[in-house]
Parts: C-alpha cells; structure tokens; sequence
DNA sequence: TAAGTGATCTCT
DNA sequence: GAGATCACTTAA
C-alpha cells in the first residue's frame, strides 16, 4: 500500500482562473473542525461564479457590504444566508479586487449547498475566514484522481435570472457517482 | 408544485 | 422605510 499523500491546499491554489479551480476542486476533500470533531468530505459539485460581468454573480452589480469577501484574497471563505433559513459556502478565487467565488455545492453525503453547510455547521462565523487549520475548515488534496470523464459539466443551477446568456454557461461541474445496483 | 423564511439590495 | 428578490429545501 503506496502511503497516502494529503496536503492542506495553499492560497495559490485559488489564486487561478476559476473555472479551473473549480474544476479541480472535485475529488478534493472539505474538511471541518468543530471543538473535537473533524468531519472530513469529498467534494462532489461545484460552481463558478466569476467576475464583474457575470449576473449570475452576486458581484455583478459591485461591491456591497454582503460580496466584500469576493473581492479579497483567494482562498477565503465568503459565507451568506439566504431564503431566510439557508448558509451558502463558497470559496474565493483569483487575486484581490477581481471578484469571484466557487459555490461548493455538494461534497460527501452532503448533496445540496444549504444541506452541506447545515451538516458542517458552516454559518456566517466562517465568513470572510481563510482556509486553514486554525480556522477550522480547510481543503485537502488526499491524492485522489477524478477521470475527466466522470465529471459532468452543466449550466448553474437557480439563476435563470441571470438571463440566457450567464444562465446558460456550463459553469458547474458534478462528479458522477457510482450506481449502486440492486 | 408551492410555502417557508429573513437578510440584503434598490428604489422611494 | 418599503418592496422585491433570493446561487434552497421540504413536504405534498
């Protein structure tokens, strides 16, 4: 048994375009530290959101007091609340004044952003926090490899708001799962 | 399919 | 200040 490489990804893994990080961060690990326990999840689906001119992005109007965080430096966590019950964890990409995020969308068992949050005590404490082991959440690179052709590549999901244009952009990425058969 | 829920943003 | 919106989830 070969010895399992795993490594606490650094600020200039998201310093880097963001489709890219995106892509990437599939089959990376999510883990959280809450007092003893550390839950650790495989990342499974995720978002771009990526620049001024996206409107998708919550950027795409400029800067408010809410989107600061995706305006700073990479590697941080912009954490918000939403429908009046939910937390949304992203992560921040690219250098500081150009805004841009990965939504993580789904990692583990944890499908669905406000599931995920919810299942790792993610809230607004964790906002604006850089990844790191004293901030009790961070990513890991555990050496696993994803096949391209396993991941999906598909529209955003919810913003059809955002107009056909940016709607349409295969801005987010799904690790396919096994089936299990019966 | 639609209700629930409250912060945030935009417009008065 | 008021009104609309919202990167969702759950129960039917």
């Amino acid at each position: 048994m070969a010895l399992q490489k795993k490594k606490i990804l650094a600020r200039a893994f998201f310093n880097r375009p963001t489709l890219i990080v995106t892509r990437e961060l599939i089959g990376k690990f999510l883990v959280r530290r809450v007092g003893k326990r550390k839950i650790a999840v495989m990342i499974t689906e995720t978002e771009a959101y990526d620049g001024f001119k996206d409107k998708a992005s919550h950027a795409h109007r400029g800067q408010t007091p809410r989107n600061t965080p995706m305006f700073g430096e990479a590697g941080v966590c912009y954490v918000y609340f939403t429908y009046g019950m939910h937390w949304m964890l992203n992560i921040v990409t690219r250098e500081k004044g150009y805004p841009a995020a990965v939504l993580i969308r789904g990692a583990g068992e944890h499908v669905g952003p406000a599931r995920l949050t919810r299942g790792l005590s993610i809230t607004k404490l964790l906002n604006g926090m850089p990844l790191a082991q004293k901030s009790g959440i961070w990513i890991e690179d555990r050496g696993i490899v994803i096949n391209p052709r396993n991941v999906k590549r598909t529209p955003r999901v919810g913003v059809d708001s955002a107009g056909p244009v940016w709607g349409n952009k295969k801005y987010r990425f799904v690790l396919q799962q096994k089936r299990v058969k019966k």
